[in-house]
DNA sequence: CTTCCTCTGTGAATATTTTCACTAATAGTA
DNA sequence: TACTATTAGTGAAAATATTCACAGAGGAAG
């Protein structure tokens, strides 16, 4: 059935199921078992079933999933396969750190560019990736087609930034910042991620399992 | 009424509004409507108010919230109060970089301790934080009462240094790392937060939203 | 003192997501 | 062939979360 919609917290978690996949493909590993799969995410084996089932039947009943078919269907069907010319913007410390995420290069997001006001900084890039000043966000991001961006500039320059990069085309962003992006359009997704908030959400659920625990 | 529970999805979004709070609170405010709350949140503000009368009755019909007396009881409610021992175990470039995020320093997240295999990276390290060869994590997470911890090692070694962390008696967990952590126990809780991951569900919920507005 | 206005808090309705129990497929085996 | 064992796929039930519409509170204005 192909009409059904794919629940959103399927979409995410069917993201860290490819990403699984990938790892167990090149451990020589040719099919697997939602039982297994679920173990990896700590999930219910028909909790995986059902994910997948969302995208299509795909799975065989004795040998469970052919993992490079069922790799390429989950591309497929949420649209990730195709190079997304991607950028970044920032480049103190974080910025940096994230230029050196290698797994990066082996994936369909390719780093066209990077952005900052410093031009010192710009200087001492050694990398192949071509760096710009901020102002040129918009214009750059328009010639190379950029989709996706990932911002870590000190937080009172993040709404600034977010609003070049969505003139440019821009259509995701995911931000390092404490400062959330209101992008003001509903084809524009942004993804926050703080580690002062992820750290006190550990807290709060941390909390809240000790009061499930003592329901028990 | 106070039996009611809090949904998790709240529970997170109440970390939001606090950190929003806080940042009102800085620029001078003293109240503010749930409205006001709902569009820096991009939510309506029912569901602002819903999240908030799960932990009870705080605000005033005519003036909204009185922000410190909102913050203090979401602080309250979620157990955000009272300091956190936390620790960083892997100190290359993503590690150093979050050693640099200055507003972790004014949060009631002490970073007490640092981790890394590496002694020459040991030495370098300027900071008041004392640093600890990786060996002994579990003798002083178990020494210090480290609660939280943040994982910036190279994948393969995420598992084995997760495990030492529990063992010490650390109960959330942040992970920087593309390997999914497995606690193996309810009442850890780990947050994983990887680059691939965050830029793909991106991209699978932009084609998501495209298909959305096709149908309007 | 009454009316009006605005805002919170919330029960109930609706929508979404997860869980469950079962069907069907397939291969190995006696 | 018939039986067993194993696993995917899936409707339906249950659980969870969001949305809505309105009651009630209380200050301001006349
Ligand atoms: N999410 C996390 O876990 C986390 C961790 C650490 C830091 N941070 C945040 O990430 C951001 C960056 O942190 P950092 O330590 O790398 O800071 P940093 O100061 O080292 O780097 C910021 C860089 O942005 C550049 N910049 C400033 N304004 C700019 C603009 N308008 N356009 C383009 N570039 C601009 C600066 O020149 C600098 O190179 C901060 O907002 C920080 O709070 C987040
Ligand atoms: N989530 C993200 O956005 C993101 C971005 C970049 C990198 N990463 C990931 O973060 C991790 C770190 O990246 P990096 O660029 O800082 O790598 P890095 O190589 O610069 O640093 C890793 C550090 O961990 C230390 N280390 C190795 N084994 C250890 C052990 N068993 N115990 C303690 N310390 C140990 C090393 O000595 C080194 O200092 C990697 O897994 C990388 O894939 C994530």
């Amino acid at each position: 059935m192909e009409i059904k919609r794919t629940p959103k917290p399927s979409i995410i978690r069917l993201c860290s199921i490819l990403n699984f996949l990938e790892d167990q493909e090149n451990l020589g590993k040719e099919n697997i078992f939602s039982q297994e799969i679920g173990e990896y995410l700590d999930l219910p084996a028909f909790s995986i079933r059902k994910d997948i089932s969302y995208i299509g039947e795909i799975g065989n009943t004795i040998a469970g999933y052919n993992i490079s078919k069922l790799k390429a269907h989950i591309e497929d069907k949420l649209k990730l396969s195709g190079t997304q010319n991607t950028c970044l913007v920032g480049l103190g410390s974080l910025g940096t750190a994230i230029l050196n995420y290698e797994k990066l290069n082996s994936s369909n997001f390719k780093l066209v560019a990077v952005f900052d006001t410093n031009l010192n900084k710009l200087e001492m890039i050694k990398l192949k990736i071509r760096a710009y000043p901020a102002y040129q966000i918009e214009e750059i991001v328009k010639k190379h087609s950029i989709t996706a961006a990932i911002i870590t500039v000190p937080s009172k320059s993040t709404q600034e930034v977010a609003n070049k990069l969505i003139k440019g085309g821009v259509r995701g962003i995911i931000n390092f910042t404490p400062t959330l992006i209101r992008s003001g359009r509903n084809d524009v997704v942004v993804r926050n991620i703080d580690l002062l908030n992820e750290l006190r959400i550990l807290q709060a659920l941390i909390a809240l399992k000790s009061i499930d625990s003592a329901g028990e």
